[in-house]
RNA sequence: GGGAGCUUAGCUCAGCUGGGAGAGCAUUUGCCUUACAAGCAAGAGGUCACAGGUUCGAUCCCUGUAGCUCCCACCA
């Protein structure tokens, strides 16, 4: 059905070729996106001789567009999978969307008024259904469109629909087989209602919010009674219409007269049994209870213990109902204000409180609801709950952050049944039939066409849907075909991480778990990747009302989609809210555009491949850092990514390429480049191109657009970066001593040009250089030569005769001697002192820290023999160090005079 | 009423199993050095919320306090 968008974008790959010197997203990125459609990178299959490695998209709503929200989600997901892909598994990655029952029929419902001016009744069930698929076609495009975008490698020919035939299928099924098991029922409970989108909703689906309220309290007279009465206090006093008992604390002596008697409804008369009852607490109100079953679940509960009456007062539009005597076709606030003021009048109330309490809104509309006795479908939570608990506590199961399993245990734990019909249109039908002729419940897969029980053959089905979690709980197996027994089932199921937001793991995750233990006998993922949400740069949620919402398409327009997800992947932990700030996704770009202009150096100069290090070259000092920085780079990043610290692992390999392989491989590598020794310049051309390789392999991942595209320049390629395998450490190449050696000699120039800085010598004026360190020291500085000459300046480089005297020379402390840079009449002693002032004030400072630490006892008996080792080795150094510069000082200091 | 998280540089945030405090942005100074001004180089900037404890040693572990945020919950 994507076809027509994909043939749009559908280009030749880039040929190699000039790179253009600014990196431009728009230039390639959809041309990338085309070019793996076309060779089907993203597709997976059934392959015995590899791994599966799998993740079912948490499937986006159809009630819009994307929000920053679904880019986090699927940028952490698309990582997951594109690494594990070129570490060679077979990685799935099945996308898909939520029909959303109760959101997107709001959504169509609004629609239909504002372009027909029709309500839902008008259109009828059939009409509005048409809409709503007609809807679904839209944004489902809107939202592939979206991901690809993104650059998410779905395997697009999956792509599956919560109300497809397919899971169709799956929830006829489930919803039988649970029915059969006993697990699915039918009754007449005290439900959720929202008197708006008029339909039940899920305890879930309740959002508490605190609301200024009031205590009412009221007088409720003994009957028989002229002046003996029982004062209550209520939040709502319209439900006391349906009234039928007031119930106290068994052990309250202030009303213990008072249990077995019978007392009076006000405005309404009827007679109120009073009830001992261990749910009332003595400290609310006045420790006297109204008793309302019809409406309150707390009341709907002692009124069943003691047999009180049930009084609905209510009609399900939230108007009073003819029970409700005089104030028949109230709306129910309207009704509680005019039975306030009846009360007034007849000397009832007694005082109006003020008090903030939460109250039950739906989490759609945000309608108060209203609890409500009504037939509805319920899941018994209980026998599923159990394996759902086991499951995590014996880690089979596991969270990532650890910490969110304690509220996944607690919701489980505490679980009520589950309200499964729904007041709607728009969604899975339930498949339970009514016998017009004798009202008998048949639950099938189809219409029945006789009664067994009256042999009546009309049929009518139940008029409700399903919540829409329900189908999604399947998602993890209805999407790979179940109940079918198909091999893909076989081979990809359990999933192997869910990736979503902390937000929704009662509604799904939990729910999933579930119905996977249930109708597979197995968990669904092994691990739930939990991540935070994005929120606006003022740290409040992202949403429509707010105005505060970033759409991801305008960043990606803007910036580039590489630029977004690699802010969206670096920065923050697992588990945390991530606050959108457009300067991070700048400096994304910032990092692209330094990728993008390395590789373009170090493209520019090769013609032909130079080949792979094959151990025959000379390698440099620098060389051996950078492969051996490489090296560690590849294990650690690895890991981080084994561990979801992919954040850690992002920036990781980005302080690589920027500070290391950018601001010193690529300086030391430019004299050899340009100079005129071939076997130097093949042999510095394969290291620069093979750790620019492995960068662009490590990068993918996070960045995978402009990495492939470089990719796509680099000479003699196999096979597109996507699907080339991922670098393994060569463990080779760790080279300790060279990086010691490097560091040394890093720290030596940036020594050197903060002298030259502080003295504001001009980069033009070169100087010369003495070197006066150790002997086993000395060739790291000599045969450096080039990069001391490149990268600090130098004019000549040479060691210190023993004897000689270096005048009017800035001194340059390193661990292990000093390096002498003459000026001549360019320094400026005064700020020469002042340099050598600090430098010997930090040095002291170190060297004062470190001698505390080896003065106590305790340290060196208890601490591990390295680090104490470590410290002493250290002192010698920073005190030689401290010599050097004290002297220096001195001198310069006598020279000021 | 339960539970979770947060408090680190001016701002936004990283800091894995305890051993010399980091990034991005902002800021100061000097540079259009032939990959990159979306850049280069050199700086400045922190009593790691507070108080105890464990430890040779605590930003990190434990306890408590304060402030902020969020989740759950049937107190009328």
């Amino acid at each position: 059905m994507e076809e027509k968008n994909i043939e749009k974008m559908t280009q030749e790959m880039p040929a190699a070729g000039e790179m253009g010197k600014t990196y431009d997203p728009k230039a390639f990125e959809d041309k990338i996106y085309a070019g793996w459609m076309d060779k089907k990178q993203f597709k997976a299959e059934v392959n015995p001789d590899k791994k599966p490695y799998t993740i079912v998209l948490p499937p986006p709503n159809i009630t819009g567009q994307l929000h920053m929200g679904h880019a986090l989600d699927q940028t952490l997901q698309d990582i997951l999978i594109r690494w594990r892909r070129m570490q060679g598994f077979e990685a799935l990655w099945l996308p898909g969307t939520d029909h959303a029952s109760i959101a997107t029929e709001v959504k169509v419902v609004e629609k239909i008024k504002k372009e027909e001016g029709l309500n839902k009744e008008e259109v009828g069930r059939d009409g509005f259904l048409e809409r709503a698929w007609a809807w679904r076609e839209d944004y489902g495009r809107q939202i592939v469109n979206q991901m690809m975008k993104l650059g998410s490698s779905c395997d697009w020919d999956r792509e599956r629909f919560t109300m497809d035939e397919g899971c169709n299928q799956a929830v006829t099924e489930v919803f039988i087989r649970l029915y059969e098991k006993g697990l699915i029922y039918r009754g007449n409970r005290l439900i959720n209602w929202c008197p708006d989108c008029m339909t039940t909703l899920s305890d879930a689906e309740v959002e508490h919010e605190e609301k200024q309220g009031a205590f009412y309290h009221i007088k409720y007279y003994l009957q028989d009674s002229e002046d003996d009465y029982l004062e209550i206090a209520t939040t709502r006093p319209e439900t006391m219409l349906g009234d039928t008992g007031i119930a106290v604390h068994p052990e309250d002596p202030r009303y213990a007269k008072y249990v077995g008697k019978v007392a009076i409804l006000p405005l309404v008369g009827r007679a109120l049994p009073i009830v001992a009852d261990a749910y009332v607490d003595r400290e609310v109100g006045t420790g006297a209870l109204k008793v309302t079953p019809a409406h309150d679940p707390n009341d709907y509960e002692i009124g069943k213990r003691h047999n009180l009456e049930t009084v609905e007062a209510m009609n399900f539009d939230g108007t009073m109902n003819a029970a409700a005597g005089e104030f028949e076709g109230m709306d129910r606030f309207t009704c509680r204000k005019a039975v306030v003021e009846k009360l007034k009048a007849s000397g009832h109330l007694i005082e109006i409180k003020e008090h903030q309490h939460n109250v039950g809104t739906c989490y759609r509309c945000h309608t108060i609801i209203e609890p409500m006795l009504s037939d509805q479908w319920f899941v018994s939570m209980e026998p599923l709950a159990g394996p759902a608990i086991e499951v995590v506590k014996n880690n089979t199961l596991e969270f990532v952050p650890e910490r969110f399993t304690k509220i996944y245990m607690h919701w489980l734990e505490n679980i009520r049944d589950w309200c499964i019909s729904r007041q709607l249109w728009w969604g899975h039908r339930i498949p339970a039939y009514y016998c017009e002729h004798c009202s008998k419940v048949v639950v099938a897969r189809e219409m029945p066409d006789t009664c067994a029980d009256c042999g009546g053959t009309n049929f009518r089905q139940d008029e409700d849907v399903l919540d829409t979690w329900f189908s999604s709980a399947l998602w993890p197996f209805s999407t790979l075909g179940w109940p079918e027994k198909t091999p893909d089932l076989d081979y990809f199921y359990p999933t192997s991480v869910l990736v979503t937001g902390y937000d929704i793991i009662f509604f799904w995750v939990v729910r999933m778990v579930f119905s996977g233990l249930d109708a597979m006998g197995d968990i669904p993922f092994d691990k739930v990747f939990i991540h935070g949400l994005v929120r606006a740069a003022d740290g409040k949620k992202m949403s429509k009302s707010l105005g505060n919402g970033v759409d991801p398409l305008d960043i990606i327009d803007q910036f580039g989609a590489d630029a977004l997800r690699f802010m969206l992947a670096t920065g923050n932990s697992p588990g945390n809210d991530l606050k959108f700030q457009i300067d991070r996704v700048e400096s994304s770009r910032n990092f692209a555009n330094k990728l993008w202009n390395a590789s373009r150096f170090v493209l520019m100069g090769i013609e032909k491949d130079p080949g792979a290090l094959d151990g025959s070259e000379t390698l440099t000092l620098a060389d051996r850092w950078i492969l051996s920085r490489l090296s560690q780079l590849t294990t650690e990043s690895t890991e981080n990514l084994e561990k979801f610290e992919l954040g850690v692992a992002a920036n990781k390999i980005y302080e690589f390429v920027w500070n290391e392989y950018c601001d010193w491989y690529i300086e030391t590598a430019k004299k050899r480049l340009y100079g005129e020794n071939p076997e130097e310049k093949a042999t510095v051309q394969k290291v620069l191109l093979s750790v620019l390789r492995d960068i662009l392999k490590l990068l993918h991942p996070f960045i995978p657009f402009i990495t492939e595209e470089i990719w796509q320049h680099l000479p003699s390629k196999d096979a597109d970066l996507i699907v080339t395998p991922w670098p393994v450490a060569n463990l080779g190449h760790v080279d300790a001593d060279a990086e010691r050696a490097m560091e040394i000699l890093m720290d030596a120039i940036r020594s050197i040009r903060n002298s030259r800085a502080e003295m504001e010598v001009a980069p033009s004026r070169k100087a010369r250089l003495i070197v006066k360190v150790s002997p086993e020291l000395m060739p790291v500085f000599l045969d450096q030569k080039t990069y001391l000459e490149s990268l600090a300046s130098a004019s000549e480089v040479r060691a210190f005769v023993e004897g000689e005297v270096v005048e009017d020379a800035v001194s340059v402390v390193v661990p292990g001697g000093e390096l002498l840079m003459p000026l001549d009449d360019l320094i400026d002693y005064k700020k020469e002192s002042e340099r050598l002032e600090r430098e010997v004030k930090k040095l002291t400072a170190e060297i004062d820290r470190i001698d505390s630490k080896l003065g106590n006892a305790g340290f060196v008996a208890k601490a591990p023999a390295q680090l104490v080792e470590e410290e002493r080795a250290k002192r010698v150094t920073l005190a030689e160090m401290l010599t050097l510069s004290q002297d220096r000082l001195d001198k310069v200091k006598s020279k000021l005079k």
